[in-house]
DNA sequence: TAGATTGTTAATCGATTAACAATC
DNA sequence: TAGATTGTTAATCGATTAACAATC
């Protein structure tokens, strides 16, 4: 079977919701792949392939509607069941993370914060209660928590991830610029900006000399 | 000619240079590219064909020195000559980003923002001052700025991409999960959370219902 | 109906990995 | 020297795009 549901894959359906749910919000009944397409600049091939993956059904020369397509897609990410998430490292990053609105939309809930400061220890920042790191193992494990989101300085990181490893959390949200090890059965999604960073200016340099 | 520099190499190269400069805090004199890729798993045939686009040779059984194989990553990504950016949209992100010290390390210098809330107007964030979005333009256009980073609520980013590109912006840092419609000359680098949320979401789920 | 759109299979494209000779 | 590492060419792999029959 070639359609595995790949990273690329996953990537991609966050775009069609939120073009979906602007589609929604301006009362448009119906949409299609070529239209999608053209907001987003994916092929419209690519985005038929996506779709069937939910499951929906399209109607030749009327396409989908909104409504069940959007949910289609909210589904197949799961986005209605949000996941229980923690924050540990609330600095600049972790602050602006932990008053962000949109996560209950997209299938996650920061429930819980750490950090080694005693300014903020105990304080609640977007009425999430921040601990002590040292109790990071303790909370992890009786809340049952599988997400962490970590913004810490990127010297600690690589202790804290393991921590929080022992602990049971299964999926690191890693916002340092250094290489997470773990095992295989834990997930580490890099949201590292000093990529992005270089490809921007990278390409921009390349279009100036070209020019 | 089949190696010509894409996104992907770009996006490597900052963690070549991440690696590098941890092994030259620690005092280490040559390096080899299996030894890079056993840091950050990436082959080490690939590290090869990049480091080659630098210019640099390395020596068989030996490897590369440390010092002058970090100048040669932050060389090719031109990372001594500071490119000036502008932010606009002081909010949370916004905030956090105008805060980073990272920045001068990778080629990139905040060196004005903009919003239209009159309590931000006027005020320094580590140093860096905000003008209200009405001057935007005019401020662009007179220092030359040619990198902005768009942390605004997503309903006002085309509006205000049309207009910055309009006094001379050339690569927007798009924080907002809006696709923008620019021109061709235009490098737009998305850095939108969702795709990377729901990447992390659905692989974590994936392995639980495999396990 | 005619034609726009669907969904699928085949072709292309580009990135990654394997193989291997060269070399210090 | 022997063998680890380099750098390059060839093979593989997977994602994207093209082609096209089906259908409302």
């Amino acid at each position: 079977m070639s359609n595995e549901i790949s990273d690329l894959i996953l990537r991609r359906f966050p775009k069609y919701i939120y073009v979906l749910r602007s589609l929604q919000r301006k009362g448009q009944e119906f949409t299609s792949a070529s239209e999608l397409s053209r907001f987003l600049d994916i092929h419209h091939t690519q985005i038929r392939k996506d779709l069937a993956l939910t499951g929906v059904r399209g109607v030749p020369k009327r396409g989908h509607r909104v409504d069940s397509l959007l949910n289609a897609c909210i589904e197949f990410l799961d986005w209605d069941n949000l996941a229980d998430a923690c924050l540990v490292g609330v600095g600049n990053m972790g602050n602006a993370l932990l008053n962000y609105e949109g996560f209950a939309k997209a299938g996650l809930q920061i429930v819980v914060a750490f950090d080694n400061d005693p300014e903020k220890i105990d304080k609640r920042i977007n009425n999430i209660k921040v601990y002590p790191i040292e109790k990071m193992k303790d909370v992890i494990d009786i809340l049952e928590v599988k997400i962490a989101i970590l913004t810490t300085p990127a010297k600690n990181s690589q202790k804290l991830a393991n921590e929080m490893i022992e602990a049971g959390i299964k999926g690191i949200w890693n916002f340092t610029p250094k290489k997470l090890n773990v095992p295989e059965n834990v997930i580490v999604e890099d949201m590292d900006i000093y990529p992005a960073l270089a490809a921007l200016l990278g390409k921009v340099r390349n279009l100036s000399i070209l020019k």
